[in-house]
DNA sequence: TTGAAAGCGTTACCAT
DNA sequence: ATGGTAACGCTTTCAA
């Protein structure tokens, strides 16, 4: 391996003039630094990023935690974000959480041994309270005692939203499924979800009449299929399943018991993978900004890491697109 | 921030002797060790990653290179490959290569920079070739030249038992849906495809008789019903679609064109997103066995790091599934 | 403008 | 078994 040392005695310079010379940092004659960068191109000179980091205590790495990273809601994300750092000259480490809030904790260890400048954390648990002192900002979630910024998709207007197209299409009867209440997006999913609901005079639980009903279930394919299932012999005109996994388990549902969508029962969905518009029929859904929420995450860290001090410790809520669909069909009311 | 010097102080010893208790490493009296752990604990002494890989010469620090992190094909592998390596005190640091030749030999340098002690390299150019001397296992794909270990796939026996899934199913007539050729994952899916056809009394591109037909397209959904567009005066009895995209592809052109699956012409695919399984019909397909590939490199890429004279320098190709769904329909022949 | 030298926090060697 | 000390490769004062 070379070092500085070597680089700088192939020019004969010292070797402040060397680092100067390449980091490009400080005075240094033109023709010196010719000299230097000649003969770092001549050995072939890699800066050595640990001692670097040893030096300038900071290592020019930002962490990612995350619960999942085989979840397309988090990667559609993570890949601006990973691309945004790295323009930026940070790398990323990934460290995923698996929604267990010890694992979480140990997380938040790791990243400190690591030296990394800044952290991009998709919160588990809803209490948990990152490390003081570092740059910290929150992805698609936010906990509750968020003191540092989040960046989250606008839920609460977005499924509003989306089901008051459900609604205009004369629907007077539906069900939210919906995940565990303690995470934000859930909470906030189906604040959107009552907000519409009861402007249009729905009432929750209603014997007759216009009336909406919510199932709380786990955020996934089985979760849903299961919820399904306790309404099997009162179905509603419509069904707004509040994450893609429980629009798979709807779907699924259907399919087995061979419910036709949207004939028999209308569904909306969140999220927007691939599969939603291909579908037949296509998937009408809210689809957050993912790749929006990835970029201002970037973008809020890289301002907190370079300074601490302006550290905006608000939740930032970005607005996506309800995608109308084939999925919802008109109704009588 | 506190320091070994720190602890030393405090527990009354030497800095080395608080290495060594520290590390466990060496020498040192169980009653002084107990001090020095006291010691650290106090004052929440953490180690420096930074100055240990410095020290060291290695960071404890592993590469992915990929091509795209928005990708479940790849984050499948990458969940697994995670979760091995920080169970072996490792982390992951991820780089995107974009599927550009260009990108990837700049993410060589980066990683070489930041002195990662492995990398799991998901190759973009076929020609491309890794840095001498650093530990590397390829995944997913190969390159030609590849003096590295690398974990694939065995797509060849796969794609063959598929294709052979569809001949039995009484098809004399299929079309193969496939992408850029120079990618080994390309060559491999159609070698096995072309095996099991040939096998069979197919002959490619026949005028009468059994036959079938080879389609190269790019490796998308856009390039998968392209691809059907330019056989849709002349449909075959069954697709064979050599990526999940393709699927997705060929499903949309079929929804499109009122093509209805199985009924009107039969798709067979790779891959096993969730959507698979839940879609009407759903897909037969070959499935890969991503998880354990992730398995296995984190495994090889270990022995590398740790014993890099015991480097296997060949191809693994681990099984995976058939999975005879619905989307496949029994044909005369 | 430049060179020498002092750290950054560890680990590992070498006497003790 | 233990403490001092010399690296590891770099950045950054401080004098010159």
């Amino acid at each position: 391996m070379t070092t500085l040392a070597d680089v700088a005695r192939l020019a004969g310079v010292g070797t402040g003039t060397a680092s100067r010379a390449i980091s490009g940092k400080g005075y240094v004659d033109p023709d010196t630094k010719r000299r230097v960068l000649d003969a770092a191109a001549e050995l072939g000179y890699r800066r050595n990023a640990a001692a670097r980091a040893l030096r300038e205590r900071r290592s020019r790495v930002v962490g990612l935690m995350l619960p999942d990273i085989h979840n397309e809601f988090y990667t559609a994300s993570a890949a601006v974000l990973q691309a945004d750092l790295h323009a930026a000259g940070y790398q990323l480490l990934v460290l995923a959480t698996g929604n267990d809030a010890d694992a979480e904790k140990a997380a938040w260890e790791t990243m400190l041994d690591r030296q990394v400048d800044g952290v991009v954390h998709v919160p588990v648990d809803p209490d948990g309270t990152p490390p003081p002192g570092l740059p910290v900002v929150q992805l698609n979630r936010h906990t509750r005692t968020a003191t540092t910024p989040a960046v989250v998709s606008d839920d609460i207007a977005g499924v509003a939203e989306l089901t008051r197209t459900v609604i205009d299409a004369g629907h007077r009867d539906l069900v939210a499924l919906v995940g565990a209440p303690e995470l934000s997006t859930s909470a906030e999913r189906l604040t959107g979800f009552r907000r519409a609901a009861t402007a249009a005079g729905l009432v929750e639980d209603a014997a007759a009449g216009p009336r909406y009903r919510v199932l709380v279930t786990e955020f996934s394919a089985d979760g849903g299929a299961a919820a399904m299932e306790r309404i099997a012999d009162d179905l509603p005109g419509a069904v707004v399943a509040l994450s893609a996994r429980l629009v798979m388990g709807a779907l699924r549902w259907a399919g087995e018991r061979g419910i036709a969508i949207p004939d028999d029962l209308s569904l909306a969905g969140l999220g927007d993978p691939e599969w939603f518009a291909v579908w037949q029929p296509p998937i009408t859904s809210f689809a957050p900004a993912l790749a929006g929420m990835g970029h201002r995450a970037a973008q809020e860290l890289i301002a907190a890491m370079t300074d601490p001090a302006s550290a905006s410790s608000g939740v930032v809520r970005l607005p996506g697109r309800v995608l109308v669909r084939g999925s919802v069909r008109a109704a009588a009311g």
